[in-house]
DNA sequence: GGTTCGTAGTCAATGCCTCTGACAAAGGCT
DNA sequence: AGCCTTTGTCAGAGGCATTGACTACGAACC
């Protein structure tokens, strides 16, 4: 099954110059890298370069180490990732604990994972849809079910609507990671499709397209969120055997939390 | 992918080790590599051996051509990934025309898509998140702005409802094609911690946990993916200007509209 | 203080990957 | 037939994940 002639002579130009920081200089000491500065560190070049050029090698090197010096610490790059998924969940949720209303806690914690996959789309691309069940995933997910229960959803209901909840929370943060972690120019091709390739659309052919086409380009990525969010959120409170009493939500401006 | 997928592929494309399918064997016909026939083979090389092991090379040779083939034909591997995104939509939407109902139409696209990110998890991980732009993307996109104005909406007001289905869509098909896409070893584990790890959390640490473990696993894919896409559904029914009605959606009452 | 010992950091190497540029054969064209 | 473009092939550069062997650092013990 493996390769018989594939070519084996591309290590062979090996320059033996002593880069600077690179394999040749003088040798770090000895406790030097932990896990927290390598995760830290991870965290830095995925926020500075994107995901696809993060590679252990790089790692190493930008920490004045070895190449290789990581495997030390992580035994594979998948481990590595796994505690940079656990680090963000750790960053978002830091100081959350349950608001009265049970409906503002599902929301925060809504908001809370997306700002943070935001804010570092290279490393929540990597790790988003892993589940690290460490402590910091473990406390969130207890906040989310007392939420639910608090909800009055009880036994499988109540395990149906904390799945639901979370799958979307990640779902929605994840997507939009994705697309935040491809590259600047990809990206920009995407958002300039809104307002330019739609604008001239053929009318006869698309005719539904066209006649939305000059508003198409002003949503934003929070107006759409913040709409589907509201969707859910009420949705579930419609839905609770015991929904929430605060002001907002029994005044009938959301149209579904108690109207008519 | 340690799945024994091998004897498969090695019945179809690579007959034998001195066949064509490496290098030093026959010459392939002139027409022989189509855009059309190496997006085939990509979607079946996917389907069988996952996203992970995926590559120009591979792909290739599995053709019976050379490992570099496919460069005469995509500029790039993401050349080659946004055409399995292309093709993906339109397996998806063949055949979807507007029904009656809007509600009916939205939810029909949204589940179709589903489907066929479900149907084949590795292409999909690859090209999510990723729009092309191309006929089979406009339709759908067409379809679902279709539905939008049918229930009323207008302008701004329906861009904004377009996207948020549209990214709904794309999040939670992509999300659940994410996984599905991992490692078979790492689904399992995954699926496991709501079988086994949840059912031994510690009572006084995470109570809310605790109370619901028993029905933590019983959840399915399918139960979540319904439930939020009807807390979709039926908030843009309470929210249209003109809201639908077939005798399901007709009922005055949204948290009524599908009850659980 | 000196010796020992585990291990963090280093090095060399393997095999795979993406992608390029040079080259050759295969057809279409006149 | 002769020419020209296209398409498949080949050799190779440079990168990445990972491994096994080696080495020196610093703690532990005498």
């Amino acid at each position: 099954m493996t390769s018989s002639t594939s070519g084996r002579a591309a290590a062979r130009g090996e320059r033996d110059g002593t880069g600077p920081g690179r394999r040749g200089g003088r040798r770090l000491r000895r406790g030097s890298l932990t896990p927290e500065v390598i995760v830290a560190e991870s965290l830095r070049l995925l926020d500075a370069q994107g995901a696809d050029g993060f590679s252990l090698p790089k790692l190493g090197r930008a920490l004045g180490a070895d190449p290789t010096a990581v495997y030390r610490h992580f035994a594979s790059k998948d481990d590595l990732v796994l505690a940079i998924a656990d680090r963000l969940i750790e960053e978002a949720m830091t100081g959350l604990s349950a608001r009265p209303c049970w409906a503002d806690t599902v929301a925060e914690v809504v908001r809370r994972l997306r700002a943070t996959y935001r804010a570092h789309p290279g490393a929540a691309s990597l790790s988003a849809s892993r589940t690290t069940q460490r402590p910091a995933e473990m406390r969130v997910v207890n906040v989310l079910i007392g939420a639910v229960l608090q909800a009055g959803f009880e036994g499988a209901a109540a395990a149906r609507v904390y799945r639901a909840l979370g799958d979307f929370a990640l779902a929605w943060a994840g997507g939009e990671a994705a697309f935040l972690a491809l590259d600047p120019g990809l990206q920009q091709a995407d958002r300039a499709a809104w307002a330019r390739a739609y604008l001239a659309v053929d009318q006869a052919e698309y005719p539904h397209i066209w006649q939305i086409r000059d508003d198409l380009a002003s949503v934003t990525d929070d107006d759409i969120f913040e709409m589907i969010l509201s969707l859910v959120v009420d949705g579930f409170l419609a839905r609770a055997p015991r929904p929430c009493t605060c002001a907002k939500h029994v005044s009938p401006d959301t149209a579904t939390a108690s109207a008519t």
